[in-house]
DNA sequence: AATAATTTCATGAATATTGTCGAATTTGCC
DNA sequence: GGCAAATTCGACAATATTCATGAAATTATT
């Protein structure tokens, strides 16, 4: 059934209906009221194609995530697009999913009116010029730590520093003096390199003799771990750059025959799934996604609606205590 | 640019180019070529919309899926949506989302084609009914071990017992015959009630002393293994209905002062991120989700393409052996 | 072999799809 | 009758597609 036959049934013009429906003022409440409960008795619903067609907007977003090397894991990512989902609902937008690579072409924009993206870790500038048609397509980009040379998107920078900090003023205040730090190689690059500062920022020395770059796996991390360990002056906490070393570094503490966190304490990095589940469950560096979610869907929606200049926002990571670390032993 | 004013450009009639454009016979090859040369090198694009309109199909299906009580995890979900999204896409299809519970009400049908629904625990036919219009959208649904009473839908059933049987064997024919089960309460009823069965067809006896019902923490795990193994007759396995239970058994044997595998073997079910970084790593019993969707979207694409009847399939799980189980200690 | 007749083919014009919105018109009320 | 509120009318959005047209190509006829 179409909006004529709706409104022949109802002995309307088409027009009146359409008001009625769009809750438009020019229409007696009567009327409205009527159409409403019409509508509803008789199951109509306009047709969503030649709505959006007359009135040039498609209220759609459309989540474009890189299938590898993902920013975000993808517990995450079903977090983020449950709070988009969420917010971008509430002002009438429908979700629209894009997985895979970037570099894909066969995205027919014009049928979206704004676009989340997340960047990959191999996402370039140029790769957000082609998804946005030259910026064309409003978009915000949620981004590690800084934002990509595109000027004409919104970015939602993820800083990991904030919770960095705070775990280690956690463990400066527990006492603990000596901290290792576990590594993760390339992506960690940037808060490796603030981490001297950091450290000094929580009232501690940083010696460079506690730091290993170990790979990504939990045997990675239990193997730095057990370096670290084995030094005359060994660290009493160790700091590790993700959840997954995380995990070997509390193996390889067990292996020595000692506790987490009698002996040692442990940080990990992500707030992945598992880091709950370990033994002991890992205290940890998370960020806030329905945060993220919230600001870059507020972002894209001013753009969309008001023309609103591109804007860039950080969200900063903060520290979930768990039970991985306590006092520093003597 | 709109048609129109592209047709004007070419010095062709609209008629010629939407023909072109859609790859249609009664063109000439040289005309076709140049359309679509100056279609790229002008960047035109049709307007979605109007295109939608007119064809009456909107190339969209939508993943439906409710907030709480998962048949699927985060983690699969998103696997899910990328299984479907990747065959769907092969066939012109986009993938709209929506998360949130079955029972909201706002879902504009009309502007899908199809439905992939994924069932949660409470959800029931009468939300199918609701979400398919009464059956006019074709829907694929996946659920749990068997249909839901609304046969206008198709299903892909998940059914659990395959890996259990698997699971069981495995254990068999490490010469374990004393095995324990912890349950996870209501959700696991059927494999619950089919666990007898399954012993039996791998050549062991049930003892029903051996079950506990726990709950869905790591704890609830770990006390409900604490008191298998403090039985007079303790059994050298156990099964556990989720993971996140057989972790806290892992941690319940090392209480005990004994190892996994060494002096108790340990299996678990869903396969979730986390498995695979317990100490030790956990073999557990999963589900092929690429399948799942590649089978759910086949079914849902013949619906809506060839008005194809309903179907029910049925996808089993497998066992994923990794490093919790070992020979049976004497 | 040449001309007429017929078929094939590409193209153009017109119409259909469904809903929105501004302008014009009707209705109601004082 | 005049004014305001409510309603109707008609143009418009962008594309697919049917039907008609003209040209070219093929066949038939003498």
């Amino acid at each position: 059934m179409n909006i004529v036959e709706f409104a022949k049934i109802l002995n309307l013009s088409i027009g009146t209906v359409s008001r009625a429906l769009n809750d438009r003022a020019e229409v007696s409440p009567k009327t409205r009221q009527m159409v409403l409960e019409k509508a509803e008795e008789l199951g109509f619903v306009r047709n969503t194609n030649a709505r959006r067609l007359v009135i040039g907007r498609n209220y759609m977003i459309r989540i474009e995530c890189p299938t590898s090397t993902h920013i975000l894991s993808d517990r995450y990512l079903v977090e983020l697009a449950r709070g988009v989902e969420e917010v971008a609902g509430a002002h009438g937008y429908d979700l629209l999913l894009h997985l895979g690579t970037h570099r894909s072409d066969a995205v027919d924009v014009q049928e979206v009116d704004g676009l989340v993206i997340v960047a990959g870790s191999e996402t370039t500038a140029d790769d957000i010029r082609r998804l946005t048609q030259k910026g064309r397509t409003p978009a915000v980009v949620i981004a590690w730590a800084t934002p990509l040379d595109f000027p004409a998107a919104s970015y939602v920078c993820l800083d990991t520093l904030p919770g960095v900090r705070e775990a280690l003023e956690c463990l400066a205040s527990l006492g603990h003096r000596r901290i290792g730090y576990i590594g993760s190689g390339q992506p960690g690059q940037r808060l490796r390199d603030a981490f001297p500062r950091l450290m000094a920022e929580a009232g501690l020395t940083w010696d460079p003799a506690l730091a290993r770059e170990a790979g990504t796996t939990p045997d990675d991390g239990c193997r730095a771990a057990l370096e670290l360990l084995a030094l005359s002056e060994p660290p009493t906490a160790l700091f590790a750059r993700t959840d997954v070393l995380a995990s070997g570094a509390v193996q390889a503490v067990s292996q020595l025959g000692k506790t987490v966190p009698g002996d040692v304490s442990v940080i990990g990095h992500d707030n992945i799934e598992a880091a709950a589940l370990v033994n002991p469950p890992l205290t940890t560096v998370a960020i806030n996604i329905p945060d993220v979610a919230v600001l870059a869907v507020k972002a894209l929606l001013a753009m969309i609606t008001e023309k609103a200049d591109p804007i860039t926002l950080t969200v900063g990571t903060h520290l979930i205590v768990r039970r991985s670390c306590g006092p520093a032993s003597s």
